[in-house]
DNA sequence: TGATCTTTTTGAATCGTCTTAAGGCCTCAT
DNA sequence: ATGAGGCCTTAAGACGATTCAAAAAGATCA
């Protein structure tokens, strides 16, 4: 209520609201006796800058929005954490959001984040190729695709999730598994795809391997345990011996519900999930799981924002893609190998 | 860059900016055939109204900043699920922002926050008895606590921690168990503290219970996995048998601990933690939990903040109480009963 | 002491929108 | 034809901070 302005301050320490705003942006360029007096009254009247007042003035401000499919998955935790660390070190403040796979949701926050003019958006699209995106880098506000790769008009960071595919469908198969299955979410999300794919092609590479493929409406914990039931009800001989989830949470759904069936992981299911959270380490057959640089992914997404603000001229779009690795767990081990 | 503003459309439109922000903000006040023009105007320019600077005119935000301890817990994740669900209904924003239990960082958030005239602030402080808060809400923002009780001069959201650790208590009494042990972090935490008041009380009012108290640095998965192979390390007689967790990740480690060095869970070790986070439910041995409301933390939050703001007369700091629930799961109930 | 430089400080303009009082245009009744 | 009363629209003044040209104050030197 009582908010303190720039005047009052300037008022109270005798010099013009000029000065106080030096004092704010450029103390050296003040004498030090000024200087100490415009602090005095600062401290006196608690003023606190209205970021809002200078942020019109400056024409940018210093937040970047990060739009995440869904806070509750630790993945988009780690991004986040990592895309902070770094914008931190750029005086630059992260704002996260939540689409929640929702499309109208998404576009919700986008309208908002376009209206508060934020210095750019890092975000993992609901669905491809939306002209939104590209609408919004156009209008002047950079955006960044996060765990999804461009298509060179823009910039992405992402992980080649087709060779996450393969690498979880090679060492299914090299332990042996002939009937798989992959587990995954809306074909329409990029990621599932990819996924699908790369276990498709090390399944085709194969001789005698076949692939089922359930596709779930959502990437959760409780989708993971629907299909885990599903499977479990399958008698043995036509049941996969070996499931590929597409992200940790399916995995340990679907771990749960072969624990709650009686079928034993990974004697008679092998699971591979995918992110490798750290949930996914303290299951209690710890799962096998495809890990990603999670907050290399947020860090290089801020560096690739940041590098286009800042340097608009030298900038081009660039899209980086990092390789992801299989961490072997007890999950998939041939039941042979530990027993 | 080419950043249209209201000017522009009204030349377009050939009316004043005044009638632009009328089409904009009381479109019922303007002729329909000038709206019309208005909207045209809008959409052939790609206007996007400045939130800034309309903001600075109206002199509040629809934002909320909520500063959570860690966004990496599926706990905060649902609370601020909740606080969004019901702040969206009311057309405002909910910015997240993560403290990582670092005072430093929350003093930054918080100034940020103040800095941007937000319309409140949830928070769940990392100490108790912060004046920053009370300073905040003092100079005009508002501020509520979320999962901390306040004592009275501003408003909270929480749940009855002591009842908590209690129920868990006499839970793992009634399962005959006599050594029990409690895993919390620091007990600066006011969640921390009161759940082990709680299952102090219970262990009191028992005969014969023995209590030990190992005090984490941090709540989380890695920290609980410490915690436990301190525990499996013990020689069984001196081991306790009962463990209750202050939270779910410190829980899931600790069990994570058991499974590795061969300590069976229930059988040796019955666990029981505190949050019931998706994870809980989902683990190997499903993992008996404190529940909290955690939405409903959010909702209440919001609820009590915009009370404040908008009828500020009528209004008188509250402190919600809401109850917690024991679920009982297979990770500790009494061997025998399973077995 | 006055001239010349340098360091500080000032004051007005500006950012984009909202608001309010005032004015313009119509219609209708007198 | 005139004035009243409704609608709409306009124009100008905030909102709070930044910026920059220009003025003021100091410093230096002959």
């Amino acid at each position: 209520m009582a908010t303190t302005n720039i005047k009052e301050v300037a008022q109270l320490a005798r010099v013009s609201v000029g000065t106080v705003s030096n004092v704010l942006n450029r103390p050296e360029i003040v004498s030090p006796a000024t200087r100490e007096r415009v602090f005095a009254a600062i401290r006196q009247l608690g003023f606190v800058r209205n970021e809002v007042a200078r942020h019109l003035r400056v024409g940018r401000s210093r937040t970047v929005g990060l739009v995440v499919l869904d806070v509750a998955n630790p993945f988009f935790a780690d991004v986040a954490q990592g895309a902070e660390a770094l914008a931190d070190e750029h005086d630059t403040m992260v704002v996260l959001c939540n689409s929640a796979a929702s499309p109208h949701r998404e576009r919700r926050h986008l309208d908002q984040l376009e209206q508060q003019r934020v210095l750019g958006i890092l975000i993992t699209p609901v669905e491809a190729d939306n002209p939104r995106l590209l609408q919004l880098a156009a209008r002047g506000t950079p955006v960044v695709l996060v765990d999804r790769a461009a298509h060179g008009s823009q910039c992405s960071v992402s992980v080649d999730d087709r060779l996450g595919g393969r690498l979880a469908g090679n060492h299914l198969i090299e332990q042996g598994h002939r009937r798989v299955a992959f587990v995954g979410g809306p074909l329409s999300f990029q990621q599932v795809a990819d996924r699908h794919a790369g276990i498709t092609s090390a399944v085709e590479a194969a001789e005698g391997v076949v692939l089922e493929t359930l596709s779930m409406p959502a990437l959760s914990i409780a989708e993971g345990r629907a299909a885990g039931e599903r499977v479990a009800a399958l008698p043995p001989p036509s049941r996969p011996t070996a499931v590929f989830c597409a992200n940790d949470l399916l995995a340990l759904g679907f771990f749960q519900a072969m624990t709650a069936q009686g079928v034993r992981v990974p004697h008679d299911v092998a699971i591979v999930g995918y992110d490798d959270i750290d949930f996914a380490a303290a299951s209690a057959v710890p799962l096998s799981s495809v890990r990603q640089p999670r907050d290399l992914l947020g860090r290089t997404a801020i560096d690739l924002l940041l590098e286009e603000v800042e340097e608009p001229d030298r900038h081009s779009h660039r899209q980086v893609i990092f390789q992801p690795d299989l961490v072997v767990r007890e999950s998939s081990l041939r039941p042979g190998a530990s027993t």
